[in-house]
DNA sequence: GGGTTGATGATATAATATCCCAAGGTGCCG
DNA sequence: CGGCACCTTGGGATATTATATCATCAACCC
């Protein structure tokens, strides 16, 4: 994210994929988007409601908890649950192979910089379909966060 | 866990283990270890604060947190991202293997019934290095939560 | 005794998330 | 037009999860 190219194509898609699933994508659940596409590093939900509040005095918890949960349904966003924090998808145009909104993916976190890289390895995919199957478990999403220290940090 | 036998073991080796690591397991710490083995399914910090409570009327968050912190530290119970609860670990004696606390599993959690269960899949672990070394990311640690339908559940 | 360390007690506060009710807008249908 | 259903937002309160801080106490070492 932030690259100025990515984030306006990231916001066209999102549009895109938005009239596609029949749900709108109004100027506040926008504006919460940019926010987090605007974040380098994953943002918890009260620093995306500092921000709001700039341009809306009036918001409160509500209003940028209902926004990510738009989101999140529509796979706009995704949450880091050990970070409590979230990312905008960057697995763009995903939604042309899924139907369902929660493509397989998974998360790579630098405990240095706190940079977060979403990665879509079939292997890791493939493998946890067979455990769940092999337990007779019937998967419904699957939660990977890796973290340790990504190269960048690791050069320096 | 819950089934007798299986806590007296849990709590034999729980005691072995930080003996190895010279860790102290105290008497405060071990009653909320046994408080985490006797719940069925995962359960929260302020609902063993309560059970804690029982026995022990001062006790705050701070109490429970702590005894967690170490537990966690000496891999003797996990916790759930998604769920914000804790759960004991089933892995018996995975320390015999490593010599550090954190230990590669996955869990199922299963939506209808919530119980939840630890498994240690080597081809998940595996592909997860591999996806990791790929991106130049030095592992620290890998959460791995899969969501879904437990085998008796979908029988049901 | 004096000093250090590790564990606990106790109070307060921070950070994250949800509930509830009301108000406005939009489109549909009678 | 009027009424109704639906979705979205406003706004306040509250619930849930987790940490900070300072004090106390016991064990141990020298």
């Amino acid at each position: 994210m932030a690259e100025g190219a990515t984030r306006e194509t990231a916001l066209r898609e999102a549009e895109a994929a938005c009239l596609r699933r029949g749900a709108t994508l109004t100027p506040l659940r926008r504006q919460v988007l940019e926010l987090v596409l605007d974040s380098e590093a994953p943002v918890g939900a009260y620093a995306l409601l500092d921000r709001l509040k700039a341009s809306r005095p009036g918001a409160a918890p509500p209003t940028v908890y209902r926004a990510l949960d738009f989101l999140l349904e529509n796979g706009l966003v995704h949450k880091l649950e050990r970070l409590n924090a979230y990312v905008g998808c960057t697995d763009a145009g995903h939604a042309h192979g899924h139907d369902h909104h929660h493509h397989p993916h998974q998360f790579l976190i630098c405990r240095t910089c706190g940079a977060t890289t979403e990665i879509t390895d079939h292997a890791v995919t493939h493998a946890i379909d067979a455990a769940a199957r092999r337990a007779g478990f019937a998967l419904a999403q699957a939660t990977v966060e890796i973290e340790g220290t990504c190269a960048r940090c690791l050069a320096a």
